[in-house]
DNA sequence: GTTAGATAAGACAGCGCTGTCATATTTGGG
DNA sequence: CCCAAATATGACAGCGCTGTCTTATCTAAC
């Protein structure tokens, strides 16, 4: 075949070469009905032998699809986005749609949002936390009518769909394990509180300790931005006062290796003097020494999943309102937290 | 104006509003000469107003730009790639462009390569290691000629443009570091053998220490895989040696974390009993306790360097060849490495 | 005062697909 | 055996831009 080095094959060559019509391959090629079996096994033998792919750009221009998928972050460090970023590729892959990544940095930024949007029109975005919770750019995804799925909890907006976990049951599980080892005082560290888990997450701790009657204290609780740097000054503060936690659960695992480190450099050691417990189970929690128990999030399944979400709604509209999938999470206990002998 | 919500300007409309035809407007946007100062403002003014901005699809299908620039890595994890994709993204803001990212996980896939070529016309692509080393990635690229940057160092390949730091010089000025520290024995753990850099940075290291008469034995270098385990490992072998070096050097931030958390669980204090020196200036770095002396790689600026190259050679084929850009490294001096007293 | 070249602007086709509509053929229930 | 519904296919326009070509006007050097 002329499988010219360089030159692109196109729906034409393929229709002409299979002797059907372009529309018949473009039926073929989107998996439409009414097309007789032979005749589709022959476009694809063609389209095999030839190496066609449709272009992406002339597929968006022309039809109501563009096969491009949208992921919207705030900072895109750190191993929960690459999470985010695996799952979306790997059913991106599957589907045939392409992976266009942007930061949004500032909060209420919708006016880069709006220029992205007006210059592509994307079969669907994921936003992660915090930019999820930014009602600007919820605002601006609506007005064009963008399908959208955000990963993790926030404000509400039942016309898009939503993949969580319920932060709230996790962190209360997370403290009610630290108070079956024996914990009583139990310092806590918030996340950030742009991102709607933070509250969840601080609520499942109180909760737990008041179901269990022990009394939150202020000293009990410190402020925290999700990073290893509040994650260590939060701990300072906490294991500095004068009646010390016994254990410090922090709200992510970025900010649990940062108490471990602040534990370590103040002399105390982990878990003896104080266990620490995470939440994410980032790559983090793993190497630290310990490594740190933590809540098992299953990012990178619920990222897939919000393309899935996306791919189904595609044609059906409003097929995303009401839709919130919650995934399980997991303890996962490793060394960082120590059994309290009574 | 009529700025409907959700509906979006074409270009004929700015065409008809600003009072005159798309091409002109065409012009304006895409910065070409010959169009008059009243008429540019006046197309600026309008397209702002509408809120205008082209559509992605239509300009690359009827252009012979795409505003697409594909990143294309092995594994979308860690810190470096997070600021080689932070880098870009900078980049691309300004000029308007979008990144498309994909993972090239197995080596010599050129057939998925392959697929994504034939639907998407990027203006550029940028490979980062060890993806820029695979030689049927790189062919699939010369043979659509796609501009194409590589970051790290690799295979020769002098049509296709490179952006590194000298990694040879890089390690031979960080093992000088540690001699100049008084360390004699110092062992070495090997990155990926699959990325170009980690022979340079080897060959920078035995280089460096034939040059002070201190001999490289075999008992002082272990292989590494660039990962937290694989350094763990290696640090193992190394520190449990009988001569244990006083020093090691890893290829890379991540296995110098690695090596410390297991020269502490081997009851070693760092850098009392033992010196760690890293590579990269990775997070991982900047958090282990102690923080880790290393090397820094401006990549996020390299990434960015690589948008440049391939704007900069839009049009203009045959610009990429023979262009290697070489950045400064620096050497980042932490707590991870003490001075022997003789 | 010519005229070549630079400058300014528009007409028009067409990039490679898909949506819509028209048409032909087949199926099956009464 | 007939006709409506289901099935199978193609013709054709057009998505929203840009490349090419044409035309008109303006310089400035001789």
């Amino acid at each position: 075949m002329d499988d010219l080095k360089g030159k692109n094959a196109t729906i034409s060559d393929v229709a002409r070469l299979a002797g059907v019509s372009m529309k018949t391959v473009s039926r073929v090629l989107n998996n439409e009905k009414y097309v007789s079996e032979d005749k589709k096994e022959k476009v694809l033998a063609v389209a095999a032998e030839l190496n066609y792919r449709p272009s992406l750009q002339a597929r968006g221009l022309a039809g109501n699809r563009s096969f491009m998928i949208g992921l919207f972050v705030d900072d895109p460090s750190g191993d929960y986005i690459s999470k985010v970023q695996r799952g979306i590729l790997r059913r991106c892959e599957e589907a045939g749609c392409y992976l266009v990544v942007d930061v949004l940095r500032e909060r209420g930024n919708d006016a880069k949002l709006r220029q992205i949007l007006n210059s592509i029109r994307f079969d669907g975005v994921v936003l992660s936390s915090p930019v999820c919770d930014d009602v600007a750019v919820l605002d601006a995804l609506r007005e064009r009518s963008v399908p959208t799925v955000r990963i993790g909890p926030g404000v509400d907006a039942t016309d898009m769909a939503q993949i969580e976990i319920d932060d709230y049951k996790a962190a209360f599980e997370a403290t009610e394990f630290l108070i079956g080892q024996g914990h009583q005082r139990i310092g806590f560290i918030k996340g950030d509180p742009n991102h709607g888990c933070s509250l969840d997450r601080e609520q499942g701790y109180s909760k737990a300790m008041r179901a269990h009657g022990l009394t939150v204290s202020n000293d009990l609780v410190a402020p925290g931005m999700f990073s290893f740097d509040s994650g260590y000054t939060a701990a300072e503060k906490l294991l500095k006062s004068e009646s010390r936690p016994t254990a410090i659960f922090a709200s992510n695992d970025e900010m649990a290796a940062g108490v471990v480190a602040c534990a370590q450099a103040l002399g105390l050691r982990v878990p003896l003097d104080v266990s620490v417990m995470g939440f994410d189970d980032d790559f983090l929690a793993t190497i630290m020494s310990p490594a740190i128990t933590t809540v098992r999030q299953p990012i990178e399944d619920m990222a897939a999943g919000a393309v899935d979400l996306i791919l189904e709604a595609k044609g059906k509209s409003a097929a995303l309102e009401d839709k919130t999938v919650i995934f399980d999470y997991e303890l996962v206990k490793r060394k960082s937290v120590r059994k309290l002998s009574a």
